[in-house]
DNA sequence: AAGTCGGGGCA
DNA sequence: TGCCCAGACTT
C-alpha cells in the first residue's frame, strides 16, 4: 500500500477557512461567541443522514422545548419522540434522550469535552464525538461526514465509492493530518460546508472553489465522477392497506411496538398485502388480532371525490410501498394504552410515523374537497 | 464488515 | 423516478 506523504496544511487550512468566514452560512446552531455543547450535540443528532433545511424548523422546536440537558433528561421518551416525528431514524431521538440522562448522571450534567468520553455516551460515534469537541472546545480533534468523505475523494483523488470501507478509512486519516492544532473547530465546519455549497454532490460548482488551485480531481478533469458511486440493492415493492375506523368523529391510532421500526410512533392499523406463499416483510398481512376479533367490514374508503380511493406512497430503505386506506366498522371499541382515538387535527400530538402523516394530510384534503362540493349543492 | 434504520428535496 | 444526505448501533 503505496503511503502518500502527509499534506501540506498550509495549502488547505487558511484558504478554506478564510473562505467560510466570508461565505458560510448563518444557521440556528451556529454562534460567533463559544458554542454551547448541548446545542452543538442536538443539531449534529438531527443532522446525521438528514438535511439542513429539514432540521432548521426542528431544531428551533426541539431546544425551545429543551433549553439544557437537563430539562432533556427529564423528559418522557413520548414527547422527545413527538418533536421528532417526521424526521425519521427515530432511535436518533431515543438515543438522544438516553444521552442526556448520562450525561446528568456521569458528568453532574457538565458535558465531557474529551473525544472518549463523548464516544463513551449513548448515540455518540466519532463523528458527533469529534464534532462536539471541536465546535464547542475547539479541540484539535478531526470528523468525517459524507460531506468530508466526498471532498477528499475529490481533492486527493481517491478512486473510491461513496460510503466504502476504504474511502472512509482514508478520509479520517486526511482529516487527522490536516486538522489544525488551533481553530480545529472552524476548518472542520468550513469543510463540511464546502461539500455543502461547493463540493457537492452533482454539479460541483469548482469554479466558485476556494481550494480549487489544490484540488487533484480538478486537475485531472475527474471532479465530476468522484466519489465513485456506491453500489445500491434493488429495493422491493411493497403493498399495505391501511385501516380508517372512525368513531364519533374520531379515527383510530395504535402503537408500534417496541424494539422494531418506528417503535413507539402512532399510525393507522396496517396490514400487508401479500401473494400466497410469500414471506411478510414489513408488516403482518392480518390486522392486529384485537381488531380481527371484530369482524370488520372493510371497503374501500371512498374519501376522494368521485369515490376515489385515498392511496399514499411511501419509501422508506429499500422498499417501495403503495398504501390503499380501507374504511372500517368496528362493534367494538378497543381498549389499551397502544390504542388512541383522534380527530384529523389531534393526530399530531401523538407521534405520528411517516406514512400516518400523509395519510393525515390526505383525509383532510378530501375532507376540504368535500365540504366544498356539498356546500356548492 | 455488513445490515438496519426514514424521510424529503432536487436533478 | 433515482440519488443523496453534518451516522450510530448491532451482529
Amino acid at each position: 500500500m503505496p503511503r502518500s506523504s502527509a499534506p501540506d496544511r498550509r495549502k488547505y487550512v487558511p484558504p478554506l477557512v478564510r473562505w467560510f468566514a466570508q461565505a458560510g452560512r448563518d444557521l440556528p446552531w451556529r454562534s460567533t461567541g463559544p458554542r454551547d455543547p448541548y446545542r452543538v450535540w442536538i443539531s449534529e443528532a438531527m443532522l446525521q443522514q438528514t438535511r439542513v433545511a429539514t432540521v432548521i424548523d426542528y431544531y428551533g422546536r426541539f431546544v425551545t422545548r429543551f433549553p439544557d440537558v437537563h430539562s432533556l433528561a427529564k423528559a418522557s421518551e413520548a414527547e422527545v419522540l413527538q418533536l421528532w416525528s417526521g424526521l425519521g431514524y427515530y432511535r436518533r431521538a431515543r438515543l438522544l434522550h438516553a444521552g442526556a440522562c448520562a450525561v446528568v448522571e456521569r458528568h453532574g450534567g457538565r458535558f465531557p469535552a474529551t473525544r472518549a468520553e463523548l464516544e463513551a455516551l449513548p448515540g455518540i460515534g466519532p463523528y458527533t464525538a469529534g464534532a462536539i469537541a471541536s465546535l464547542a472546545f475547539d479541540a484539535p480533534e478531526p470528523l468525517v461526514d459524507g460531506n468530508v468523505e466526498r471532498v477528499f475523494a475529490r481533492l486527493f483523488r481517491i478512486e473510491a465509492a461513496q460510503a466504502s470501507a476504504e474511502l472512509r478509512r482514508r478520509a479520517w486519516e486526511l482529516a487527522r493530518a490536516l486538522c489544525p492544532e488551533q481553530g480545529a473547530g472552524a476548518w472542520n465546519e468550513a469543510l463540511m460546508e464546502l461539500g455543502a455549497l461547493i463540493c457537492t454532490p452533482r454539479e460541483p460548482r469548482c469554479e466558485l472553489c476556494p481550494l480549487a488551485a489544490v484540488c487533484e480531481a480538478l486537475h485531472s478533469g475527474r471532479a465530476k465522477e468522484l466519489p465513485l458511486p456506491r453500489q445500491r440493492p434493488e429495493p422491493f415493492a411493497v403493498e399495505l392497506e391501511v385501516l380508517c375506523a372512525r368513531a364519533g368523529g374520531r379515527l383510530l391510532f395504535c402503537r408500534r411496538p417496541e424494539g422494531g421500526r418506528m417503535a413507539g410512533l402512532w399510525e393507522l392499523p396496517t396490514r400487508e398485502c401479500v401473494p400466497a406463499g410469500m414471506p411478510t416483510r414489513l408488516y403482518p398481512d392480518q390486522w392486529d388480532a384485537r381488531l380481527c376479533e371484530q369482524r370488520l367490514r372493510c371497503r374501500e374508503h371512498d374519501g376522494k371525490a368521485g369515490g376515489e380511493p385515498i392511496r399514499v406512497r411511501h419509501s422508506i430503505t429499500c422498499h417501495r410501498i403503495r398504501a390503499t386506506l380501507v374504511a372500517g366498522e368496528l362493534d367494538r371499541i378497543p381498549k389499551g394504552e397502544d390504542w388512541q382515538w383522534r380527530t384529523l387535527a389531534e393526530a399530531p400530538s401523538l407521534g405520528l410515523t411517516g406514512m400516518a402523516r400523509k395519510f393525515v394530510r390526505s383525509m383532510e384534503r378530501a375532507q376540504r374537497e368535500q365540504d366544498r362540493a356539498s356546500k356548492k349543492a
